[in-house]
DNA sequence: TGCATGACATGCACTATCGCATGGCATGAA
DNA sequence: TTCATGCCATGCGATAGTGCATGTCATGCA
């Protein structure tokens, strides 16, 4: 007789950990535990449960269809336990604890950077979290309080308030600057975003000599490489103008996506985020001019 | 800064069992941990997430609205889980392992025992485990993996197959038998079971001198009192039958609920479960004569 | 063939968690 | 009042769970 218990939850979030990351490093990494902890805790729901839910093969833990099965619905359990996490924190009603912001790196580095300054002074209890990426990370399952995006995000369940029209422009460094009025002629090398790779027809039009020399998939990297003087970007213009790029006349300003502010609506009326919100709003209201 | 971690999933379990309990002791003794785990598992999620669950009052700990929020959506984890394991159960083709069986006390000493050892003895590696109640477990919740219940439950999820009609007719002791030949003019005592406390119209009718004498919430104890001779009962032929007890004229033989087995939709076509039916069904079928 | 890498198994020492025993503090009955 | 009961707090020894160090075994690259 074997014993058969019903398996402790905490178990099966890392049999969903192991099934998502497909190593036991990789699981125990993310759940913050040693990976023989992973491997001790898969030994004891099998047990508890009497089936074999990973063979142990030479290149690692393969999940059975029990496992498979067991994913399913703690990813269900998973997504319970995350709308009554935004719950609670959408309910508080104090000014304290942790709050986590994620923002694109150059938004921060360039544009939040003194808010945040002022958020944190104004309230010294609360413990604010940044993660700055470019990834959209999941506010529904609370990578993050409160994002800060370019472009609003798609998603049903999230709140957004706009911060800021946006205008983008052609920009390059001093010594490119030179360069090209010493060559009138010469080809213009253009480092295009991948996400828009494409120069604008009015460049095509009114320079024709435009080619594409770079395509960068980071817009950091895209940034460093205009400032050593490589070519001419179009970025938004809050940008061209912190990283001391030149302006260039070769396109007319065009519309770029707008900066918002966005939450998930749980969390949207909780005190940290609206507190945060009304630091944002008047900010991006007083800076407007940066970015048109 | 105070740690703000998520809680543990195992923890928010305690809490629910808290908020359904009552009681630290309760809630314990639901879990099978000494209450002071449970003391501790709550304090744990109190501080995880810095929020109060409970008031330590005089008489107990007093949910706050965060623990019914915490609390409704772990009720919808266990829902969850209990899924899970129903349909790895279905699911599971073996012979071998717990299978948990509920029936009516009575059914089971006078009418299933038999079976019951016939089962074990032609599957000893499953582990019976019989929970002789009246009361309906939840099949759903998995208090048992299969019922035999009188009259058909209720309940979406559930299936069943009938097992056998049933008749019931009016019963007494020898003792009683006697006393009423000796004075048939005297008044007739019933004893009646609680759900159904009236005289059917026909006794009425043929016997205008019965009166109802003691009303039970227990058909186990009425079963006992008809047997130390207090009077007439009203009860399934099969019974009246295994306790020894003389059918009487003073009705006829009525309709009584049917004997289903049921279980979970999904836990019908396990291996367990449909080996238990398939002894089951024949023998009622052989022994049809003991219920009309 | 040798070497580095990634994935897991195993054994040991540590620490967090647990159960138990004791004690306090209310409430209600005798 | 006195006693019994139910509920919880606290402290201590036992135990189960964890992390770390070490070893094995495949795979892939040079």
């Amino acid at each position: 007789m074997q014993r058969v218990d019903d398996p402790d939850w905490g178990d099966l979030k890392t049999v969903l950990a192991l099934l998502r990351h497909g190593s036991l490093a990789a699981a125990g990494q993310a759940l913050g535990v040693n990976y023989t902890t992973v491997a001790r805790r898969i030994a004891r729901v099998e047990q508890a449960l009497d089936l074999t839910l990973f063979e142990r093969l030479a290149d690692g833990y393969h999940p059975t269809e029990a496992a498979q099965l067991i994913g399913e619905h703690a990813a269900r359990m998973e997504a319970e336990a995350d709308a009554m996490l935004r719950q609670l924190s959408g309910q508080d009603s104090r000014l304290r604890g942790p709050l986590v912001i994620t923002a694109p790196q150059l938004l921060i580095a360039h544009v939040l950077a003194p808010v945040l300054q002022d958020f944190t002074k104004a309230y010294p209890d609360i413990d604010l979290h940044l993660r700055a990426s470019n990834d959209l990370l999941d506010l529904n399952r609370r990578e993050a309080d409160l994002a800060i995006r370019i472009s609003r995000a798609p998603g049903d369940s999230l709140m957004g308030r706009r911060l800021t029209a946006q205008k983008s422009a052609a920009f390059a460094a001093d010594s490119y600057v030179e360069a090209m009025a010493k060559a009138p002629e010469a080809p213009i090398d253009w480092l295009v975003y991948e996400a828009m790779a494409e120069l604008p027809a009015a460049v095509k039009a009114q320079s024709p000599q435009s080619r594409i020399a770079m395509v960068f998939d980071d817009m950091v990297a895209m940034a460093g490489a205009a400032q050593a003087g490589l070519g001419v970007v179009r970025m938004p213009v809050f940008l061209g103008r912190a990283l001391g790029l030149q302006p260039l006349d070769l396109m007319p300003a065009q519309p770029y996506a707008d900066i918002w502010v966005v939450a998930h609506a749980d969390l949207w009326p909780s005190a940290k985020v609206t507190a945060f919100r009304q630091m944002l709003v008047p900010f991006f209201k007083a800076q407007g001019a940066r970015f048109t």
